[in-house]
DNA sequence: TTGAAAGCGGTACCAC
DNA sequence: GTGGTACCGCTTTCAA
């Protein structure tokens, strides 16, 4: 169709192996080391002469050289990679988000970044994996894979957990800079906190703000959840212990639903014996799901009972009543990657914890 | 707390380099070679008394040993790396789902499989990054930085794009199996084909089976949809010309929307002089807020307008009325593992393409 | 201005 | 059974 600025390449005998710098060197008439100085620019060491680079340059290709990324780590006793755990379940449009933008302003920074899965392999022993959903409630890295690849510093988001041995095998491997992302504190890796308490009590306190003393706390029943839902009902707790007193007690009821039209009609259909007058849904999907088999069986919302979820999703914003939630400010992507590049610079510095959220209500029509 | 089974590892001097096989080997009076039989178990090598294998073993578990993988693909030659590109669009459920059935498959089988984000640097020169959506449309993959980390297999997901030149730089640095996942047809590189247009063909054949003959293609105006925007409108028209003939043409009308409530608003504010009495809402996310925003103008759907999305969400069946969609099924992750590892291990086979892909469309009540 | 050569950490052949 | 050793591809000091 269009033609081709460049024809790729010469295609070569495709069995042949990928050209070494060697291969460069004996095209231009020039030796390896020249080659290097070249491709890499390194102006402080040798001023090789415009003919030559020309050369060098024009071989390379050529031959479509490309170094090869171990040879130089290996050389170089570095990396510069970053290795950040990927999300087993699902992962919501606020992780995509940070994860691409810590992503780019790492790139620019000159860090390669790898998401790599946290491993089946690990600490908890969970034979096989019946279920679709995941690998297990918070998951264990699998950190000699991350080990081995000897990566400058290494990122674990939730739902990936590391354990205190796993920092050290990571820091034994010459890993600058561990870093935690979520609601554990792990010894001796740095943090960035995301206590999901936070959000369980704010979604509490709004709801006892509106004047809801008996509340539901919605418990997914999906596994790998366990890390985010566990600590949103404690913050709950303890914002209906703060949010009591003054003659009316606050009540919280857990109740486990699983992300199913048939798990939240059975709920929905226990409802009036629940005697509930508010509920915190875990997040906007499971309170989009609960919202709707309530109105279906009856359940006026807000008069009889008030909704709240949490991501601040735009599609809980077109529910009828619309939905309130509870938004999670993330540092962004781009302060996070100033933050590992600090640590990755200067990692004698001792493990300290950023917050990396703030919570708020955003009160809409359900509360 | 609970005490540890192995205290970690006998905190060394943080400043020291990580431990080398040659430092196991003087650890436990043995030679290199030696540490690498038994680390390996390769059997077919040699016979190592099991007193020395006891030994190798405890030194290196006391040294906390970790091998380096540059090293090891270096000498080896290849990596067993899988490169994926991770999406820079926020991924839905289904690609979120497919990615880590993909990645556990894989590892699975051997493989270490990354998550590498598709650079900004590429083909397509659009320079800084004004836009906080996306790296612009179908971003252009760095495929430097990918061949560098001589990966034994590369993976393009959507809606990172392959030119043949990049493919070409893949298979130079010895990367054994390319693969893209999408709709473009990349000379040189295997690939499951999923076919957007078949979604945009199913939706307005639907639409037309309904009764429905004027009928709007809602085309996001989001940067980094087009991949997928393109090739379903493409689809749209001929479904269109299909059903037409008869005595009625079905008529197309593109609907530009961007995922606001404000652009949705717009939208329906001018619905009426539009004329259309069904819509193809690009996938259920734009239905949703599309069908929102026309309710709230006082149109009826599916009385006045039939509305259908794509990608069958969950969310999207709690709406009211229940949103009908095209439902894209993809291959499931396990296969797609399987077909990587029999390119892998045979290379030389001719470029295929497989369906990766599905539809079907599930009527619900706004249709 | 350029080349020779010494490694980086592991693996695997071959000799003892 | 085990140890010596020659590589893999690249960087970088030192000499020429």
């Amino acid at each position: 169709m269009a033609d081709t600025p460049h024809p790729p390449h010469p295609p070569r005998p495709p069995g042949s192996p990928p050209p070494t710098s060697a291969d460069v060197a004996r095209q231009a008439g020039v030796s390896r080391a020249t080659v290097s100085y070249v491709l890499n620019g390194a102006e402080g060491s040798a001023r090789i002469s415009e003919a030559t680079r020309a050369r060098v340059r024009a071989a390379a290709d050529e031959l479509g050289y490309v170094p090869h990324a171990a040879a130089r780590a290996l050389r170089a006793g570095a990396s510069r990679m970053v290795l950040m755990s990927a999300p087993h379940v699902p992962a919501g449009p606020l992780y995509a988000r940070f994860a691409h933008e810590a992503q780019s302003a790492l790139s620019r920074l000159g860090y390669t970044v790898a998401h790599l899965a946290a491993g089946v392999g690990g600490a908890t022993g969970d034979v096989g994996d019946a279920g679709a959903a995941g690998d297990g409630p918070g998951a264990p890295a699998d950190v000699r894979a991350w080990a081995e690849l000897r990566p400058t510093a290494a990122v674990a988001l939730p739902p990936t957990v590391l354990t205190p041995a796993d920092v050290a095998v990571l820091k034994q491997a010459g890993t600058r800079a561990v870093i935690t992302v979520g609601p554990p504190r792990v010894a001796g890796a740095h943090s960035l906190t995301m206590d999901q308490r936070e959000v369980g009590a704010a979604a509490v306190a709004h709801l006892v703000e509106r004047g809801r003393r008996r509340v539901g706390v919605v418990v997914p029943a999906e596994p790998g959840l366990d890390t985010f839902s566990g600590p949103r009902l404690a913050g709950a707790h303890a914002a209906a212990v703060e949010g009591s007193g003054g003659g009316t007690d606050v009540r919280l009821r857990p109740l486990p639903l699983a992300f199913t039209e048939e798990s939240a009609a059975a709920l929905a259909a226990r409802w009036p014996a629940l005697g509930l007058d508010g509920v915190f849904a875990y997040n906007d999907e499971y309170a989009m799901l609960l919202m709707r088999a309530l109105q279906d069986a009856g359940v006026r919302v807000p008069e009889d009972v008030a909704v709240i979820g949490a991501d601040d999703l735009m599609l809980a914003r077109l529910t009828r009543p619309r939905l309130s939630s509870v938004r999670l400010d993330r540092a962004s992507g781009a302060e996070f990657a100033a933050y590992v590049d600090e640590l990755v610079r200067s990692p004698a510095s001792r493990p300290r914890r950023r917050r990396a959220m703030t919570v708020t209500v955003t009160a809409r029509e359900s509360t």
